[in-house]
DNA sequence: CGCGAGACTTTGTCCGGACATGTTTGTCTC
DNA sequence: GAGACAAACATGTCCGGACAAAGTCTCGCG
């Protein structure tokens, strides 16, 4: 079945059909996860339809989280099923840093270049380009700092680092605005681990002190690298807190 | 402003730009919740776009949750702003916890009885009834533990202490199946911590270590407590992971 | 005056085309 | 073998058009 003949057995629009069949196919792992779907034209010659039509599907797929698209590579699946039970939703990006509003970013380092091989290791990704790194605390004023940061925004995606201080934090958010390029996937991870003296004196708080270290990476729909950040906080000065709701069954 | 020259201040495309206009429209009351939104003919004109971009830019609104339309009546906007962006997708309970699925719990103590008072501060609860404690390490066999817990689960709803064994901390979903009491909503902190010497002997580590401490509160649809875990994890041993993916909302 | 049918309006589906943008591959030169 | 550059490939943006489906409005008839 390569043509769409849904039509004749029910009132389905064919782009929902389309990506039925591709679902289907996709939970029986053909292609499998990391492989590549047919490109748009192939995809186009198999079941006859046009190319907004396999565009529609495919944009059903990608919200779905079954696949990604990128221009010039091509559309990999990432996932064989939609698994959703349990969600914990958020408001946006300053909500998954748990920070109060009025919390407030003080650089005290920045530079622009590649990122270092230890960095990227640290933060578990493998690549290239330049980035604007900005080291700093995060805390309201007069208060101890939260938080010891270091953020690294993609350059040709930055914005100022004074702007990007007036952001604070919320640069995710600004370059979905300002660059057209919204922020699809976070990945997180949160560790503990024990203060370095070179952090202790920066956040006021004793060597060898117990913290919480968050690491994430922020990809477009693509699943390119937007931005990084690896952060970490006095024990006695944050908890990571988070609600998961059950959902509807499919 | 209702041609768009967003392209001359920045590289989005047409349909985000005018998406944020009308987003900033409607944020303003410009129509307001209830109003109907000019049809796509007279914003194809307002703005100078074609038809398709202006299918996108309402797209975007509609999956935003902002507005919804109707083939034959228009477009009414139904929220001022949008609240939810990202979301944590989990299958089950078990996903919360991130074990590996042979990862087995081996009791070391269990008692029945009302919640400790000093536990249920720690967990943040005020609740009475009898629960089933259980105490134990939670790890690979032959492997060093990767978690020391402790379970609470009300007794009324708590299977046999082997039975509970054998789950292997899929007692939620237990409790669902065999007692009609599904999980609803779970309350998650993560914090860190150094390691007790009574938990570093447990998990054969060094006291002082550091530690990362997740605490759950489980609840069914009425808000009541299912059950409440307490669990310490070795900094060295266990990192949590989490990936969001922006989502549409309903 | 009320109801139903038809006309009109508005969004949804689907087609086609063109060009832009980013990625990958191939070729050439040092 | 490495690097630079060009070409080919693949998706993204944006235009236009046609027809379908659903909702609303108007007019005529009982």
């Amino acid at each position: 079945m390569t043509d769409l003949d849904m039509a004749s057995t029910s009132t389905a629009p064919r782009y929902m059909a389309l990506a039925e069949a591709l679902r289907s196919r996709i939970a029986q792992g053909d292609p499998d996860v990391g492989q590549l779907l047919p490109t748009e034209h192939a995809l186009c010659e198999t079941y006859s339809v046009s190319r907004h039509t396999v565009r529609e599907a495919l944009r059903m797929l990608a919200e779905a989280g079954l696949i990604a698209r990128r221009r010039g590579a091509g559309t990999v699946v990432v996932a064989r099923e939609s698994r959703q039970r349990f969600a914990q939703h958020l408001g946006g990006v300053d909500d998954l840093m748990q920070y109060a509003r009025d919390a407030q970013l003080t650089p005290l380092a920045q530079d622009t270049g590649p990122l270092d091989p230890a960095v990227a290791r640290a933060l578990g990704v493998n690549v290239s380009g330049v980035f604007l790194h900005v080291h700093g605390l995060r805390g309201r004023v007069g208060e101890p700092a939260i938080a010891l940061t270091d953020m690294y925004i993609r350059a040709d995606l930055a914005p100022e680092v004074q702007a990007f201080v007036d952001l604070n934090g919320a640069v995710t958010e600004w370059i979905a605005q300002q660059r057209g390029v919204p922020t699809a996937r976070i990945e997180q991870s949160i560790s503990a681990g024990a203060l370095t003296e070179r952090e202790a004196s920066a956040l006021k708080a004793s060597p060898g002190e117990a913290a919480l270290r968050t690491r994430r990476r922020y990809f477009d729909k693509g699943g390119r690298i937007i931005a990084l950040s690896d952060s970490v906080h006095p024990a006695q000065r944050f908890t990571y807190e988070m609600v998961l709701q059950r959902e509807a069954e499919d």
